[in-house]
DNA sequence: ACAGTATTGTTATTGTATTAACAATAATAT
DNA sequence: ATATTATTGTTAATACAATAACAATACTGT
C-alpha cells in the first residue's frame, strides 16, 4: 500500500507518517500558548521543507489564513480525525526484558486512543503480575487474551530466536500490526502491518556517513 | 545527500541502507552452513523484491554464477569493505536511564568496528562508574572526553527537555553523528549525520493501518 | 492610494526509486 | 541434440516524491 483514500483523495503513505510528526510538533507549540503557525516553523521544528509542509496540507484539504497560517487547534483536529482510531485501539507488549519495559514506560499512557491492554512473558516470576495496573500473562494464552481484549497491535520485544514462533502465534491469534524490535526479520500476511526497526542498522549508516564526509 | 560515490559509481543512500540488512541476512546464513544464496532467497528474508537486490548488487559491481547465486562469505566482504570504517570507529552513549541502558546492553559488542568508548549521565550516582568496563562521566567533561577518544557518534537518550542543549554541547565538542531518540527534534549544521527515531510515530502509522484495513 | 512584503495554495517540473521486461547463460531433463 | 527451467544482469518504463515556480491574497508602511 503506497496511497490511501482520504475524502475520495488519494494520499501519500508518506503524508500520513509526516502528518504524525507535524501534530507533535503542534502540540508542543500549542502547550507554549501558540494559536498559530507558519508552514515554515512546523517545517523547521521537523525537518522537512516549507513547501513540503503546505503541499501535504492541502492533500487533506487543510487551509491557513494568509496573515496568521495556520490555526493550530483545528489541524490537530482534522490530523486526528484521520490518523486516530475512534473507539481506540489496544496494544500487547510481547517480552518484557529492559528493552520492552523502557518502550513501555515511555508509550504507557502517551496516546490516549493507544492503550496497552495486556504484557506477555514466559518468565514465571513474571506472569500474574501487574506493572502500572496492566496485567502479564503466558504466552500460552495469547490467543485467549488476545480475542478477549481485542488487542490489535503488539510490541514484539522477546530474544531474537523466539521472534518467528512468537509472531506466528500472534498472526494466528488475530492481530492486526506488529512493530517487531527484535533484529530477526519476520514475516506476516499482506493484511497484517510489520514494521522493523533495529538501532544497529542506523548506527551503520550514521558510521558510513562519517566515513564519507571525513573523505571528501 | 541522497547518493554517495563507491568505485566512482553514484549510489543511492537506500541502497546502502539496505546494504546493510543484506548482510544481516548473510550472516545468519553462514551461520547455518551456507555458502551461496539466490537473489529471492535474500529478498524473502529482507522483505525486499530479488529484483531489487539484483539491482543493488550490480551497482555495487557483485557478481553472482547463474547456478548457484551469490557467494556469501565474499558478499559479505564486500559489504564491509563500503559500510564499515576500518579503524573502527567510536560511539558514546548519552542518558543511561532505562532505554539508554537496553539499548546499550543491546548494541554492546555487536559490531566490533563500532566501539562504545564513553558514557555521559548527570546522576551522581553513576558518574565514575563502570558498566561493562566502560566509564560514566558527567556531561561537563563532554567536549574533553570526546576529542580524547575521539568520539564520533552518540546516541541520545537523555529526557526530553535536555536533548536541545545536550545535542548543541556533542556538537559543539565535534560530533559527527547522532541518533536521537528523544521524542524532541534537534537541528545539527548539515555535516552531522542526523537520525531520530520515535516508535510512537511507528505505533500510530500501525494503527492507521489497522483502521485503513478494517474500513475496507 | 499604492508599492512592498510575506505568506498560502496549486500546478509544473525535475529527480529518484522501484518495477517490469527481457536477453544471456548454464544446468537439467527428455 | 534439443527443449525446459531457473537464474543473473541490465535496460527501459513506470510510479512516486520532492522541489521549484508563481499567481493570489491580505496586510503594512509610506
Ligand atoms: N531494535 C533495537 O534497536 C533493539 C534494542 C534493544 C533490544 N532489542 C531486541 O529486543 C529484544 C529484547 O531485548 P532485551 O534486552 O529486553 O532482552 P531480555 O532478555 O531482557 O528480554 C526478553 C524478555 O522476553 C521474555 N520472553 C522470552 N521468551 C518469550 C516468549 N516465548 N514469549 C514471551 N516472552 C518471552 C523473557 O522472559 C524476557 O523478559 C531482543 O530480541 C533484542 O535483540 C532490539
Ligand atoms: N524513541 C523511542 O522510541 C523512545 C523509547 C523510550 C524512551 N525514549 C526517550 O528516551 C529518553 C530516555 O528515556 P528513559 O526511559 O531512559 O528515561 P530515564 O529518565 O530513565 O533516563 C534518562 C537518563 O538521562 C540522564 N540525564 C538527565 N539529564 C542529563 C544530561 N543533561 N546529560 C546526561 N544525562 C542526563 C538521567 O540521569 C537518566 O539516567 C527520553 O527522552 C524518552 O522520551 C524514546
Amino acid at each position: 500500500m503506497t496511497k490511501v483514500k482520504i475524502h475520495s483523495k488519494e494520499i501519500p503513505v508518506k503524508t500520513i507518517a509526516r502528518l504524525s510528526q507535524y501534530r507533535r510538533a503542534l502540540l508542543i507549540c500549542s502547550q507554549k500558548g501558540k494559536t498559530h503557525i507558519f508552514s515554515h516553523e512546523i517545517a523547521a521544528i521537523q525537518h522537512v521543507t516549507a513547501v513540503q509542509v503546505r503541499r501535504d496540507l492541502m492533500l487533506i484539504g487543510f487551509n491557513g489564513s494568509l496573515k496568521q497560517g495556520y490555526n493550530i487547534h483545528d489541524l490537530v483536529n482534522v490530523i486526528s480525525e484521520i490518523l486516530d482510531y475512534e473507539e481506540g485501539i489496544n496494544v500487547a507488549i510481547v517480552g518484557l526484558g529492559n528493552f520492552g519495559r523502557a518502550l513501555f514506560n515511555y508509550f504507557y499512557g502517551k496516546r490516549s486512543q493507544l492503550r496497552i491492554a495486556a504484557i506477555f512473558d514466559n518468565n514465571m516470576e513474571k506472569i500474574g503480575t501487574e506493572y502500572n495496573g496492566v496485567y502479564c500473562y503466558s504466552p500460552y494464552r495469547v490467543e485467549e487474551i488476545v480475542k478477549r481484549e481485542n488487542i490489535k497491535i503488539a510490541i514484539l520485544t522477546v530474544p531474537p530466536n523466539r521472534a518467528v514462533e512468537v509472531a506466528k502465534k500472534l498472526v494466528d491469534a488475530g492481530i492486526k500490526g506488529i512493530l517487531n524490535y527484535t533484529s530477526t526479520p519476520i514475516n506476516v500476511p499482506d493484511n497484517v502491518f510489520l514494521d522493523e526497526y533495529d538501532m544497529i542498522t542506523t548506527m551503520e549508516k550514521a558510521a558510513f556517513f562519517v566515513k564519507m564526509n571525513e573523505m571528501k
